[in-house]
Parts: C-alpha cells; structure tokens; sequence
DNA sequence: CGCCTGAAAAATGTCGACAGTTGTTGCGAC
DNA sequence: GTCGCAACAACTGTCGACATTTTTCAGGCG
C-alpha cells in the first residue's frame, strides 16, 4: 500500500511506527495478534526502546490496545467497533463541514471541486466505476482541515481515519462507494460554498450515516452468511 | 486535587503518568512548559525508560505536545484551542445523548437522577450557589457511558475532559455552572427517559453550546481587559 | 553594537543487561 | 486420565551508559 502519511521524523521509532502502522492497516499483522516487543526488536535489529516508543505511538491511533504486564494486541475490527467508529465519525465531520463553511478558504473548496470533478471523470471514463479509495480519503482530509479545528482533525485523521482504512482495506465491499457517494459529496459542497453550516452539517451527517448503514447491511449478511466462522 | 481516576497499575511509569497528570491539570507544572526527562527523572528518582512512557501516556491525554529532537511540553489552553475543544464535544457528547436514549439501561438512568436530585439539593441548601465540578462531572460521565459507544466515549473521557478539567481548575470562571446548567441536565435526562433520541441530541447540544458561549464571553472579556498581558 | 561561528553543556535517542512477572510444560499425586 | 504444583522459559519493566542532536554562550569578526 502507498504511505499514509510520510511522517518521517529521523528517529529510528517513527520510522517503525510507520512500518508497523502500514502492517497493521493491510492486516499483514493479525487482528488480535500480539505484538511481541522481543520478537519485533529482532526482527527489524534494533533494541527494545525504540520499539516500546512505536508500540505507544500505534496504540495513540488506536490501533493496538496496551495491557500492562502482558503487552501490546493490535485492535480486533469487531461489527460493533467498526459501527461505533462510524457513529463518532458522523458526530465530529459533520461538525466539521458545519465548521468548513464558515471557515475555509475559497483555495480549499477549489480544491474539494478539483476533487470531486476528478472523481466525477474517474466515473465517466470507467462506466459506473466506484470512487478510488485514495481520492475519497483526499476529499475528507480536505474537508476536515477546512474547519479549521484542531481537536476535530486531530481526532479524525490521528485516529479514526486509520481504523477507517484499515478496515476498507480488509474489507473489500467497505471501498465501494458508489455515484451516490459523489452526489453526497457534491452537495456538501455547495452547501459549503454557500456558507451554510446547518445544511453543510446535515449533508455530511447523512453521508456517513448512510455509508455506515450499507456497512452495517453487509456485516450482517456475512455475519448470518459465515455463521460461527469465528476467529482464533 | 482528588485524583482524576485513580488508574493504578503497579508500574512505576503509570504512577509517575498519574502524578504528572494532576500536576498539569493543577497548573503546578505551568502550560507551554517544557518536561526535560532529566530533570523528571532526579525529581521522581527513576530512570528516563518509564519517564519517557509516562509523558507518551500524557500525550495519549492530549495534555502535552511531543515534538522529536525537542522533547515534551505542556498544552497551551489558548482561546482558539478551548473553543475548539467545546465543539468538538458538542458534536461527541450529543451524539452520546441520542446513543444513551437507546442504550442506557434504566438502573443508569436512576443513577443519573440521583446525581442531578444531588445537585438540586445542593443549590436549594445553598441559596443560588454553583453546582460542584465533581457533580458535574459524574453527571456527564455516566451520560457518556450510557451511550455505549466504545470510541466516543475514550474520547470524550480519555482526552477531552481531562482539558476541560485542566481549563476549569486554572479557571475559576469556568466552574460557575448557574442553575441554568441543573435545568439542562434535567432535560436531559426526561429526553433520555423519554427515549427520544433526538431530543436528547438536541438538548445535549444546547447545554454544550450555551457553555461554550458563556465561556467564549468570558475569554473576550478577559482578553479585551488583560490586552497584552501575555504569557511566555 | 550586532551577528556569525564554534566549542561546551545539556538534552534526547538508542542500546544491552538485569529484575520481576506471566505463561508454559512436564512431572507426580489422586 | 485429570488435576495441581513446581521448575523453566519467555516476556515485560526498569536501569545505567553511550551516541547523537540540540541548545547555550562566549569569542571574534564585520
């Protein structure tokens, strides 16, 4: 997968935060596997410091869980996580386009309309296509940063947004947004370039709303589908 | 202070993660200061190995900034940035309010009457007098809780209101909560009762946001009074 | 007088080793 | 054969020391 984020600071922990991050999100490393400090120190050679330092970065994006005493378990995407994930989404970014339309720039809405028009061609030129993963996360990163709100995009894009693309990318069906998606896109929008917070709010809140309702559809179907194919 | 959550596991890092957290939210240990692990670690008399855990522990809080090559310094409660705060938590605790009106179970919502009977008590026994922070604070704890929803409610409880505590406690304005706030828990808590998910949506957001704006006069005040009595 | 330079001081990054706890395994008793 | 206990192995928690980077500040140059 590409990069999510290139953070590179020189230190030898970010860069295997980075790693690992990358790991965990394409499920190379296990939901619900254990991540052995020990085994990880030998495995990219370096001493079990540096390690512990990645291992709390990766649980401060929730995407491990830490028990003292017995160590770090990258997070189980269970039907009700993954719900729960979607309701806090719709809470703080529909907070955020409400926010958007009063704060962002006229450059940042050009940029979501080049997003978009992209995404609308991507459609056109491969017939009922769906929207490429990438250009619909650059479309909520861009949304998200236009409201200016630290706390809010802190707590998207550092935290939900990793699980959120860890588990499209585990989930093949969770990426098929539809031309629905684009339409719900293009009215957030125009109601951010009308400088409308209420209508900004109640169209981003629908978006998600209704993509956490396909994803809780098809959870289900496989749910009833797999029976008790559990996981160890 | 009373410890914030008594989170003791038998480590030394969450020992020392707990005492420096109450010290930030005191203001014993100022905003904008830098915590130099040397220094911490004479102070407490351990190595840097759980000192360093324990200031990623108060990052996860959201109460410090790491920043690689420079080291660790306490959060600036600015204006911008608790305002920024108090709408994140409108968007998280209002959704909590729609989520507890379908999941909260009914010994929960005793539990929520009980608090607020407290705090009617409380202001009928001391004519016109404040609600107590800590009473407050039950009161929006076991709302959150009640909304069964794993990622609002760390994020309500594992960072933002560790903020809004360090914001209250450095800001003796912040704690006047008037009877203006008991009538709004009230609400709540008959829309929550009523099972009415939005109304408790609604009412949650209105207290938050009347909150905010209480504040947000305060700030003004202080700024438009202080002019540029700024901080280093 | 101010600015650049560079060496000294201090801080953070990393390492390897030891201590204490947890989990496992195999033996023996019932 | 099953249960319980004990020795062992593996892992996490902590430490002290070394390496590298950043900061400080004194000296010199313009």
């Amino acid at each position: 997968m590409s990069k999510t984020q290139e953070s590179f600071a020189s230190t030898i922990s970010s860069e295997i935060t980075a790693t690992l991050r990358d790991a965990i999100i394409t499920g190379e490393i296990a939901q619900g596997s254990k991540l052995s400090e020990t085994k990880l120190a030998r495995d990219f050679d370096v001493s079990r410091g540096p390690l512990r330092e990645a291992i709390r970065n990766l649980e401060g994006m929730s995407l491990i869980a830490y028990i003292p005493q017995q160590g770090a378990r990258v997070v189980t995407l269970s039907k009700e996580l993954v719900l729960d994930i979607y309701d806090a989404r719709e809470a703080l970014e529909s907070k955020a386009a409400a926010l958007a339309a009063t704060n962002m720039s006229s450059r940042e809405i050009d940029e979501l309309h080049r997003i978009i028009d992209a995404q609308g061609k991507h459609m056109r030129d491969n017939s009922n296509a769906y929207i490429p993963a990438e250009s619909d996360y650059d479309f909520h990163n861009t949304l998200v940063r236009g409201a200016k709100n630290k706390v809010i995009e802190n707590a998207l894009l550092q935290r939900l947004y990793y699980l959120i693309k860890m588990f499209r990318y585990q989930n093949d069906f969770a990426n098929k947004s539809t031309s629905n998606s684009l339409l719900e896109h293009r009215q957030i929008v125009y109601a951010i370039e009308l400088r409308d917070p209420e209508l900004a709010s109640v169209t981003a809140k629908r978006h998600i709303a209704h993509t956490r309702a396909r994803i809780m559809r098809r959870l289900n179907a496989l749910n009833s589908a797999n029976g008790s194919k559990a996981n160890n």
